[in-house]
Order: C-alpha cells, then structure tokens, then sequence
DNA sequence: GTGGTCTAGACCACG
DNA sequence: GTGGTCTAGACCACA
C-alpha cells in the first residue's frame, strides 16, 4: 500500500487488487467528495499514469469503466472530463447506494440475520471502531 | 442465470462469477438455514456435478474449499459431510457476516455515506419493502 | 471417534483418516506391547470387519500390509497369526523407529532447526502436555 | 525420483505423493533458508510448470497453497511473491515444527517408546553421525 | 461407489 | 506476459 499524488489528487493503491478498480473508485470518491468539481479536466491517461507508475492501458480501462457509469466524458482532442451534470453525479450516487444495500441485505439475510440482527451488527461493529 | 436442483438442494449459477464460489455459497447458506442438518451427508462430488452440469473438478474445488473453512469434513470412500460440530457452523456465521459488514461499509463510506446516513439508508428501504 | 472391542483387542476409529492404517498402526502397538503374542492367532477378515463394522476389504489390506511388513504370517485355512519370532518383532521396532526418527530429523532441520532446538523444542512440548 | 534446477530453486520430485504438496514443502523450506528473500518474485506459474515438467494447473495448485498459508501474495499480471512480512513466515515455521514434533511423537509412542527413549534415540542418532 | 490428483488445452481478467 | 477458472477425461486410494 503506498500514497501517491497526481495533481489534486492523492491515490493509496495496493497491489492486491485490481489497480484499475482503485482508481476508480478512489476518483469517483473524489468527485462526490467535490475534490473535483463538475465539468473539470482530469488528467490525461498517460499523465496519470505515469504519476501513478501503472501502465496507461490501465488507466485507460478505468477511464473506460467511469464513462460507463456516466461520471465523466471524454472529448476527442480535448481530454477527459467530469461530467457537468450535478443531476448525473447525484443518480450516481444513489444508484450505486441502492445496489450496495440490495447486495448488502441479500447477503446478511441469507447467513440468518433479521433486519434487527443487521442493524445491531453495524452499531456494534461502529463501536468497535471508535474504540480503537 | 439458470436454477437447478439436486436433491433437497436447490442452486442458481450465472457465469459471471466462478462457478464453485457460487456453490460454497449457496451449500453455505443451505447449511446455515438448516437446510442440511449437523452431520448429514451431502451430495457426492460426480452427483453435483452431473446435476449441475459442470465438471466434477469444479464441484471438487468447491468442495475443498468448504472443508478449509471448516463447514464440511470429507471421508474418502464414503463423501463428505457436513460437520457435526454446531459451534464450526457458528464460527462460520459469524466470520462472513464480518467480512460482509466490513465491505458493505467501505463501500458505502467511499460513496460519501456517514454512518448515519447508511443506516437511515438501510431504514428506508426496509419501510419500502414492508410497503410492497 | 469411537471404540470398539473386538476379543481382547481395542480399536479407536476415527473416519477421517484412511481406516486400514489405523487397525495396521494400533494391532501392530498391540504386538509390541505384548497384548497378543508370539505365534498367536488373530481374528479372521471376516471377524474383525463385522466386529468394527468395516467391509471385510478394509481388513484385508490392513492384514496384507502387516504380513508385508513381517509382523504376520497366513497359513491356508488356519488364518492369520503373529509371527512367532521375537526377534522378528524388534526388528520391526527397531527399522520403525529409524525410519520416523529419519525423517523426523530431515524435517525439523529443512525447518531451519539445530540439533539442539530440536531437543528443545520435544522438551517444551512434553512440559506442556503435563501441564494439561 | 528425479532433481530439475529452476532459476536459483532445486526440486526433487517423485510420483509417491502429490507433486503439489511437494512444490509446497520444498519451495517453503527455501523460503525459510532464505534461498528467497522476503517480497521477492517466485518463479511464474507456467516457467516454474515448465521447468518441472507438469501442467501450470499443478505449479497453481501448489501455489494456491502457500497463498492460503500467509507465505506468498499474488498479484494478477505480476506474478507471486514472497510475503514481505518476516512475522507471517516465522509463524508459520513455528506452526509446522509444533505440526512435525505432533506426528514425530504420536508415531514414536504408538511404537511403544516412551518419552526418555525418544530422547535417547535422538540423541544416539546423532552421535553415529558425528561419527561418520 | 467415494474423494483426490494429474494432464491437456481453452478462455478470461489484468498490466 | 501474469494469475485464475473451467472442461474433458484418465488413473489412484479407499470402503
């Protein structure tokens, strides 16, 4: 696990898992965050990835992945960019919320918790945390 | 995503995910729900396969990884069995249902979700499923 | 786990290890510790199988592993007896107990382990039990 | 039996018991010597398969092995490396001594030596070969 | 019949 | 190039 900074933005990846991923998700957040703001530039993928020290065809597929999912836009010639509708971030985030709880529940359930078992288990695991 | 069942049992494979992973756990869940009790026997390696029809390697994969997690004990000779041992299965329960809260939150919390929020998230949409 | 008497001789069976090399391993401590003797006669296939349960194939390996061994001798339509030369018997403990303090050796020290930690190891572990 | 070198790593392979447990053993034991030094990169599936002359399936299953025991990290389109943390490989040196001295002990018991003999043949044994 | 190992070769995800 | 999953089919150990 190591910290680097591109930019205004700062990366923890771990090379466990899929690079691509953590930079998506670690750049997602950042939007949401507000880090970057709509409609901004964000580096070009040979830029980041030379910042990063990854290959650009992985960054190249994680810029694929955020497109997909609506956040950001690329114009030819011009470089990637955040997409300017706040509405489309917001959709976003709730969508990806929605998804998070159905798989989340779906899971708890089947290992036998009841919905009060759940939410026991999330305030004692927050407890836990704040312990430490 | 098609369903199929052997015996008692009763699986739904999709090809996105490794298939055995699918089998630990659907077979872990049908222990945990008492599907299968303490003990009992479980399908053979080549009866699962023929069921689900997949190759018996991957029934085999699936099935050792249950015995490394201590759910099921194998008798060469004879199958493999569910252990009998209540105390293994609630190790089990409780050991997954840990993992499945520690990434529900990191998911949540890289969404931008205080804890507040994730469980007022989990509140709604409980009320909208009693709704249906 | 579970006992069974069969004449003079006691069986602990445990299904999760290969059957025929339990009886070999405990009826050959019954001849070293003298509970059979010299010369003596043990049970038929037959006998033994029914009295631990087991197919009469299980007990014919473990008989044809001991006789492979020189602790046992067939005679046609008599049936299986202890051999009846002592001398027979410590040589088997005697090549036993070199071949598991070979390979014993071999072990610890491609662990990374002296002479003397080996030792040590073996006394710590004795006070350990002790103290149970 | 036969030897192959690959890279720095010697094995020694025979048909007697599985291939993978003993690309496990003998690529732990140089771990543990230091043949490979912590966070090092370990021969790649198919060049290790290669060299040994079996399928990657078995170098994987061998390798799998090891991940699951604390000893290596994979990481897809890099390759397996060593564990970087000395503490992961030092527990599991002391987890398979106290494993060998259980087996060690259960089998010179079952002969019928007692405590103090083990101890004497161990130590008899190393006097003949002092001697050689 | 049971589980377990191995081969040969395909196809995927990731960098 | 890396590791990972899957198939098809052989052969072994054990009951």
């Amino acid at each position: 696990m190591d910290e680097r900074q591109v930019g205004a933005l700062r990366f923890q990846l771990d090379l466990s898992q899929p690079i691509y991923e953590q930079i998506v998700e670690q750049m997602s957040r950042a939007i949401l965050r507000g880090d970057i703001g709509l409609g901004e530039k964000i580096p070009s993928v040979r830029e980041l990835a030379q910042g990063l020290r990854v290959t650009p065809n992985t960054v190249m597929h994680a810029y694929q992945e955020m497109e997909r999912q609506g956040l950001t836009e690329t114009r030819r010639g011009q470089g990637t960019f955040i997409t300017s509708s706040r509405q489309r971030v917001e959709a976003f985030r709730q969508q990806e919320a929605h998804r998070v709880v159905t798989e989340f529940l779906a899971k708890m359930r089947s290992l036998g918790f009841t919905e009060a078992e759940i939410i026991e288990q999330l305030r004692s695991r927050r407890q836990e945390e704040e312990m430490q």
